[in-house]
DNA sequence: CGAGGCATTGAGTCTGATCAATTTGAGTGG
DNA sequence: CCACTCAAATTGATCAGACTCAATGCCTCG
């Protein structure tokens, strides 16, 4: 019997693969090839063949969308447990970058399509988190078009609290609650579509206006919680 | 034998279920409403039940996402043989409009469900309709964070003669072009995330440098596909 | 022929970008 | 432990592109 290498899996019952069973597992295994990148690597380049999908275990990356001129707009972020890559592409759209150490469990494309074609309970999950993306790309949208850059920032505050696993977003407690940012006032910037100094302006103005508090660059208090969803406009 | 409501489908061979046979086709038939709607007409609002899905038969609609406070972003358009709706969604995201007279064939979301799950070869379309959606929606946020003005109508323009059909595309035949512009001014600056003045000015500043005639206001001929790609970026 | 919605054009303002100079702070090595 | 280094962040001054407000012109359809 072959060793089992998804057993020390980090995401085995998040990610995609969670719903197969052990001897589907088992052939899908036979595809996988891990791979791990440093922060700062690049996975996939836009423009390249599209040959490898991927399951991430552990880190973060962006995908990136750029005009001819350097322009730059991050379009999506990927945390672990995420399905990255763009099957029934033939191309890739999107630079795929680390913005940690990362690791990732990779599948060739083409093998990978016909595994999901024959496990309709896979595909039919990665359809559910792709409509999900769609959805939230979308709600993305009006947020770079519509909002003023201290709506941005507010909003993207909330957010990187909500998933830093805070409570700072929806109900009532309204306690002072601290995090990590997990990125540089740049790449906030390259999320957002602004520049990092405006960033850092609207930051240093909500600073002033006591709704936060910076200890350091990367460190941020979140204090009147209520304060910074209502400059977040709260689609 | 029942009445195929099928045989008259005008995207039957280009929506989602051309790929049933015609057993599978009744089934789905057995799910289906028909539906028209009139220009302007609302299919379905943020913020309610996602009740359904539909393939659009004819005309064509418009996803708007909005802020509280009124501010509008289009954030997708749909054509006939396109698949509307959020599948998997307990609640709708963006409001749906005609933008034209439509024609709708709409399905009960969960009953739609079950159904994509019982027929993996039309999820697996869907999941390649949607990842595709996803590609588009996040080059269109490079076009909205990062375009000038200029840039974005210039693609816009270019998106539209395609389209219709024109030829303005890529290649080297450097005919001139003419077609009629689908939306008023105020939905091309919905969907570039600008104002009307500002479209109405960067138009006229296209017609100034002979790129573009206009005749009437919905009418347009390309004169210089070369010079529009160039002030297009084209990603 | 008139009405009303679109579209164009103009003048002035303001937000956010750009250019430029410090300041901060985390990591290094003496 | 303290200087040193280098990238990241902040802050300031200026500028430009796009928005706002306002007036006018143009089609389309009763």
């Amino acid at each position: 019997m072959s060793i089992d290498v998804c057993a020390g899996c980090p995401v085995r019952d998040r990610a995609l693969c969670r719903c197969l069973n052990d001897q589907e597992r088992l052939v899908l295994t036979g595809l996988c090839q891990r791979r791990r990148v440093a922060a700062g690597e690049t996975v996939m380049w836009a423009g390249e063949d599209s040959r490898i999908c991927a399951n991430l275990l552990s880190g973060v990356l962006k995908a990136v969308a750029a005009t001819a001129d350097g322009r730059e707009q991050i379009v999506g972020l990927s945390y672990p447990a995420d399905f990255v890559g763009e099957p029934y592409a033939a191309e890739i759209g999107f630079t795929i970058t680390a913005l940690t150490d990362a690791e990732l469990c990779t599948f060739p494309r083409r093998p990978f399509e016909r595994f999901l074609e024959q496990h309709a309970r896979m595909g039919n999950l990665l359809l559910q988190r792709t409509l999900k993306a769609l959805s939230e790309a979308r709600a993305r949208m009006l947020t770079l078009a519509r909002l003023s850059a201290g709506e941005k920032v507010a909003e993207l505050l909330l957010d990187m609290a909500v998933r830093a696993g805070t409570s700072a977003g929806r109900p009532g407690l309204e306690e002072p609650v601290t995090f990590e940012l997990p990125m540089t006032r740049g790449h906030m910037a390259d999320v957002l579509g602004m520049t990092i100094e405006t960033v850092s302006r609207q930051l240093t103005k909500l600073k002033g206006a006591g709704v936060i508090v910076l200890s350091g660059a990367r460190t941020v208090t979140i204090v009147d919680a209520r304060g910074l969803r209502r400059r977040a406009v709260a689609a």
